[in-house]
DNA sequence: CATGTGTAGCTGTTGCAC
DNA sequence: CTGTAACAGCTACACATG
């Protein structure tokens, strides 16, 4: 080996052999580290110029091939790979940088005088055609290139790898390259996007991200490929959104040119499934685009929307960020200039985003001024802030800047005051207006009520009728027609004042809000306060939204529930009676404008009586619906706010009997109907006479209407039960609410419906509301306990089920209440124990629906979940010694054996036996427990032997020898067992089954429950170090653990209580079936 | 200095609650992970005994140096380039099949996008639905200990 | 395909230079 | 004081292996 090349030897060098012994000590020395690279790079071009010298450029080319490929094979993370790869490319930058910088010169030359001596320059430089002409740099590139392209479909993933890398670094410098080249390059960069490796994609689009660069116009569609900037940018974004793998995108994410074109598909990625790229758009990308104006509102909507709500704490933080620094900044560093971007009055997320900004900038909150000139020129952004800015200071205790920047309650409610006058004015302003207003909205909501019907028989039919679906649909396009119309003529109208109206609710809207929270210690600032509020009520039609915050202001205000509702009944009967005064009404509104004192001095107590017997006098006349409908608004908001249940709501009992039955009995009026109902549930929950019949009522509604109908009758049923507990349906009745229930979380059609069942129904699991025991006897009380059970299946079921997999929000609920319903309590362990076997059965036998619909679910995700859902370790309120004693995990694995007994496919046979080892079973459980569970596996064993010919009963090594471990390790436990137990008899004396509990109640019991008492406040979520998983949480209170005394003589026949089951189940589905056959011929023929 | 604070809308009976305060906060945080369902559920990583577990073991190896420092021996290669094995043929060696080294394209048209996260939280779990500030009370089960909830085996 | 190891991309700390 | 480099520590993710 010759000795490392200099400047001086490289002059020598005469052979081919001595060029390769130059370059391969270049190499050898330039894989070491990337310091030496600069000279390197000089000294492999001399030895490149030398090579032309000699005739021997393409053995230049070649044995630099050679070298290259000695990288290939290594794979990612290899410095000295990497290290040639940047080598070679800083060589190749080298020569074009040469290149061009002795064009210019030349050009420079050329211009100058026209008469250039031509000895500067080799032979093969030609001064004709200087920007096409292949130079001794061209050539070698080409050939590189070329070379390296033989390489890019090599079996060995590291040589594509690294061909693509070099390539990518190579395409960064190469000025000029011959159209072939070019397209050779390009197709095969293409391919390589769809790479089996994520690695060699990653490098791919590196390379190709470099074309978005390159003016590609002169490039027609050739034969195969289309070339184009078009192509290249799709291609990117292809990969950008649809690549699975998150690094992938990441490349495209971060390589991608920003552009109109691109800018949706990159901020989307602020929803990406993978956290660092969620991060990347708030931190990078954003960042990189520049000025907020850049972005549609609608995409900044969205990145704030996605990431001041992310899961992760980082994303978050840099959301905040973004809006708290960078944003802020691009605004001036003028808060209400950032506010006015978010448009407060559309968005729904600009509200977190301002306490997230004042979270973030403290400092910004004493420069906020708000004074009298401030208060005076309200505007929607100065409202949103001054709202904000109080509630912020409000939650922080923040009560000087609240007393430095907002005046006494008087004051305030002077100004709500003007507010809501200016809007009246406007309200009324034109009186023919008004009424055309009236009349489009009248014949927008009777359109809507029809719409709406049909819409829902469109919805029933989609599932079931194709041909009646066109025929809807048709029918339902030309409905969505006539109401764009109508609307359209609407919007016309009313436009002129609309923006100005909604403009100035949202102002009140705000300071409504602020009232609400606002100190009114001040008497006279209340009664103010009252007297503008309850007029407002009264005369104003207030939006729905206003009325609600009003009554919010209401209830702060009055001084007790009780006044609230009374002065609540006073404002609704009013309203109700204001039709018969209909034309002073509008003429008192008119005078209001001049003569704002009119004559409401009342005072909130007094009158009461008065005006309720004047009113009364005229009630049997019903008001028109327009009426009678903010009569109900009124009531549902102020019943919303009502909780204290008492007997001296008679000033409501009219309003109820009057307005209420009516508006339910309006079933052709949509949104009367649907009022009606909303207030019945209200008033159930205040008067449990009321709730008797009206949880009746509900379940009639619920049986043949639509969507929107059973969604309040469901929340209306489900609060009534949770309010006065089960026993509020008569035991003969409890059986067709189960029904109800059941078929409900079963109408998919109806998912925003599923939604509410399962929610409703976890709740009323969880405050055991539904809570019936299996009983030997009573045989009232186990068919109740078998509904239950047949409702929790279904929860859990439905939870996996194949036809809610598009359900996100069902899947979101259930994923928070099954666990917390579980780990809540033993009991509730407990019956989720007892029905896993029955759910990975219905799951997963021939006939379940789970397959019928190409259910994706792997049965050990399944097995893995239920059965975490089902450890002791994750109980809450229990100490380390009662988890040891939990027997969830023995019946949870006595009921999967069942199942693995059972005509399940092997998948779910082998998932459960692999999963065993995952239970959570101790030699503290008793050994009668364990002896229980020996049988239970040993039953397993015979069934596995008797039907060993049956390939569904096929065992592989490992299943075999995971189940012959945890018949070991059971078997040991079951051993152990009956030696403490033994021990503790000895110990005490005293009869097996008793002695734990004795012991138990006697020692750790008592002292844990007196510690708790005293330091009740933080004992009850606590870290155990001594536990292994996350869940060892405990509290102390031991209340509430549940004594293992067992009762002998209380045995069921497990398996004729699973035909029993299975045959409750399958009367439960023919029944429902049967109901669902009827409904859907009503509704047919209805249509 | 605030005379009319809020107290009156906090519930006031706190002993009858489904899930008392700490609690909720406790479900609250633990089920921040796998709120996206059933096919997205992962085992909880037991960090936490793995942690102390792992710290006592390498306390014992500290003891033992010489263990630790060739484990973070890279392997680096370095590759001699004097060598002149021509690899070109192996390692240009195509697949087999086209297919061996393209993505298997599945029909997931999936756009890698997070569902919409309702935020589901315990407030929600055990307050009414029409009500939302009202909690639900807790309620006593309609059996004592005379009966026994737990499934018993066959002797 | 389920497990453990390795890695990328932060995050916070420290030291250093300007 | 600010800004950058170097460092360790952390977590979610991807790869490799049996």
């Amino acid at each position: 080996m010759s000795s490392r090349p200099t400047l001086e030897s490289i002059k020598r060098i005469s052979t081919a052999e001595e060029l390769r012994g130059a370059m391969s000590h270049v190499f050898q020395d330039a894989q070491l580290s990337l310091s030496g690279h600069r000279k390197l790079v000089v000294v492999l071009k001399n030895i490149f110029d030398r090579s032309i010298e000699l005739n021997q450029e393409e053995f230049f080319a070649l044995y630099f091939t050679k070298l290259i490929n000695k990288i290939l094979p290594l794979k990612k993370g290899e410095k000295a790979a990497d290290r040639i790869a940047k080598f070679c490319s800083a060589f190749v930058f080298s020569l074009t940088n040469d290149d061009i910088l002795r064009k210019e010169e030349e050009k420079k030359k050329s211009q100058l005088d026209e008469n250039v001596d031509e000895n500067a320059d080799d032979n093969a430089e030609d001064e004709d055609n200087p920007d096409e002409e292949d130079t001794y740099s061209t050539l070698f590139i080409q050939y590189l290139i070329h070379h390296l392209l033989r390489g890019i479909e090599a079996r060995d993933k590291s040589v594509r790898y690294r061909v693509v890398q070099l390539l990518a670094y190579l395409v960064h410098h190469i000025g000029e390259i011959n159209r072939d080249s070019f397209e050779a390059l390009y197709t095969s960069l293409m391919k390589r996007l769809n790479d089996k490796e994520p690695i060699v994609r990653i490098q791919a689009i590196v390379a190709i991200s470099k074309f978005q660069d390159f003016n590609l116009d002169g490039f027609e569609y050739t034969s195969n490929t289309r070339i184009g900037s078009e192509n290249v940018r799709d291609s990117l974004m292809n990969s950008l959104v649809t690549d699975e793998n998150a690094e992938v995108r990441r490349a495209a994410l971060l390589n991608l040119s920003k552009d109109q074109n691109t800018i949706g598909a990159i901020i989307e990625r602020a929803s990406d499934t993978n956290m660092i790229n969620r991060r990347l758009v708030y931190s990078r990308i954003v960042r990189e685009i520049g000025n907020i104006g850049k972005l549609d509102f609608e995409l900044r909507d969205f990145l704030l929307r996605w990431g001041l709500n992310d899961r992760d704490g980082s994303v978050q933080a840099a959301a905040v960020k973004m809006l708290s620094t960078y944003w802020f900044e691009a605004e001036g560093k003028e808060l209400l200039n950032l506010i006015s971007q978010l448009r407060v009055t559309e968005s729904d997320i600009a509200a977190t985003a301002v306490f997230k900004f004042f979270q973030a900038q403290p400092d910004e909150l004493a420069k906020i001024v708000i004074d009298d000139s401030y208060w005076k020129e309200l505007d929607v952004n100065k409202a949103f802030l001054l709202r904000t800015f109080y509630e912020h200071c409000n939650e922080n205790n923040l009560y000087d800047l609240i007393d430095a920047n907002f005046p006494e309650s008087i004051e305030l409610a002077n100004i709500l005051e003007k507010y809501l006058r200016v809007r009246v004015n406007n309200f009324y302003m034109d009186n023919a207006t008004t009424n055309a207003y009236d009349l489009q909205k009248e014949k927008l909501e009777a359109k809507y009520d029809e719409h709406f019907e049909e819409h829902d028989q469109l919805k029933e039919a989609v599932y079931d009728c194709e041909v009646k679906h066109k025929q809807l649909h048709a029918r339902y396009l030309q409905l969505v027609e006539e109401t764009n119309e109508l609307n359209e003529g609407f919007k016309e109208k009313d436009e002129f004042y609309e923006n100005d109206l909604t403009d100035l609710e949202f102002i009140i809207e705000q300071l409504l809000e602020v009232a609400k929270e606002f100190d009114f210690s001040d008497e006279i600032g209340r009664r103010k306060m009252l007297q503008i509020i309850r007029k407002s009520l009264t005369e104003d039609r207030l939006t729905d939204k206003l009325v609600s915050v009003a009554l919010k202001v209401l209830r702060k205000i009055s001084i007790n529930e009780k006044d609230f509702i009374s002065m609540s009944a006073e404002i609704i009967t009013d309203i109700r009676d204001s039709f018969e005064t209909e034309e002073e009404f509008h003429s008192a509104i008119s005078g209001f404008a001049e003569d704002d004192d009119e004559d409401e001095d009342e005072d909130e107590d007094e009158d009461d009586d008065n005006s309720k017997s004047k009113k009364r006098k005229v009630q049997p006349r019903l008001p028109p619906d327009d009426i009678v409908i903010r009569c109900l608004i009124v009531t549902q908001h102020a019943l919303e706010l009502v909780e204290e249940p008492s007997d001296n709501h008679v000033s409501l009992g009219s309003i109820y009997s009057g307005l209420v039955n009516y508006a339910i009995n309006c079933k052709e009026k949509h949104k009367l109907h649907l009022l009606g109902l909303t207030c019945l549930g209200l008033f159930s929950l205040i008067d449990k006479n009321t709730a008797k019949d009206a949880i009746e009522t509900f379940y009639y509604e619920m049986r043949s209407s639509g969507e929107e109908v059973r969604i309040i009758g469901m929340k209306a049923i489900v609060d009534i039960l949770s309010k006065y507990g089960a026993s509020i349906i008569a035991p003969s009745n409890w059986f067709m609410y189960a029904r109800l229930f059941y078929k409900s979380l079963t109408s998919f059609k109806m998912p925003k419906l599923q939604c509410i069942v399962a929610e409703g129904l976890c709740k009323l699991f969880l405050a055991d509301i539904f809570n019936s025991t299996q009983s030997p006897d009573g045989s009232e009380e186990s068919s109740e306990y078998e509904s239950e059970k047949q409702l929790f299946e279904a929860i859990i079921l439905s939870y996996f089920h194949p036809l809610t997999v598009n359900n996100d929000e069902l899947r979101q609920i259930l994923a928070f209440c099954i666990p917390v319903y579980s780990f809540s309590h033993p009991q509730h362990q407990l019956r989720l124990a007892t029905v896993s076997g029955d759910c990975i059965y219905r799951m997963f036998n021939d006939q379940s629906e789970f397959v019928k619909h190409q259910s994706r679910l792997l049965p050990s995700n399944v097995v893995q979940q239920l059965i975490h859902w089902c450890d002791p370790n994750n109980l809450v309120n229990l100490t380390q010694f009662d988890i040891k004693k939990q027997t969830s995990h023995v019946w949870q694995s006595v009921y999967m054996l069942q199942a693995v007994e059972q005509d399940t496919p092997r998948s779910v046979k082998r998932a459960i036996i692999n999963n065993l080892n995952k239970l959570y079973l101790t030699e503290e459980l008793e050994s009668k427990v364990l002896q229980g569970l020996l049988d239970a596996v040993e039953g397993t064993r015979q069934c596995f032997e008797t039907k060993a010919n049956d390939p569904e009963y096929a065992l592989d090594k490992l299943n075999t020898r995971n189940f012959d471990s945890f018949q070991h390790f059971v078997q040991d436990l079951f051993e152990k067992a009956v030696e403490r137990e033994k021990k503790e008899e000895e110990k005490t004396g005293r009869s097996r089954s008793n002695s734990i509990l004795v012991e138990l109640d006697e020692n750790d019991y008592e002292t844990e429950k007196s510690l708790v008492k005293e330091e009740e406040a933080d004992a009850s979520v606590k870290d155990d170090v001594n536990d292994g998983e996350d869940a060892d949480h405990e509290k102390a209170d031991t209340t509430e653990v549940k004594s293992e005394d067992e009762n002998e003589d209380q045995d069921d026949e497990d398996q004729t209580k699973k035909d029993g089951l299975n045959k409750s189940l399958e009367e439960i589905d023919a029944m429902l079936d049967e109901e669902d056959e009827v409904e859907y011929d009503i509704s047919m023929e209805e249509s | 200095q605030r005379l009319f604070n809020d107290s009156e809308y906090v519930q006031s009976s706190k002993s009858t609650q489904v899930l008392d305060r700490d609690l909720m906060a406790y479900f609250d945080e633990r089920m921040k992970t796998n709120w996206r369902g059933p096919e997205h559920w992962k085992v909880a990583a037991l960090k936490k005994s793995k942690k102390i577990e792992g710290g006592e073991v390498v306390e014992g190896a500290r003891s033992t140096p010489g263990l630790v420092e060739p484990k973070k021996k890279q392997d680096q290669v370095i590759v001699n380039f004097f060598d002149e094995d021509d690899n070109e043929d192996t390692i240009f060696e195509g697949p087999r099949s086209a297919s061996l080294i393209v993505k298997k394209n599945d029909v997931n048209t999936s756009n890698n996008k997070l569902p919409d996260d309702i935020r589901y939280n315990s407030a929600r779990l055990t307050n009414l639905f029409t009500k939302p500030q009202v909690s639900i009370v807790y309620f006593p089960k309609r059996k004592k200990s005379d009966t026994k909830d737990e499934p018993q085996f066959t002797d």
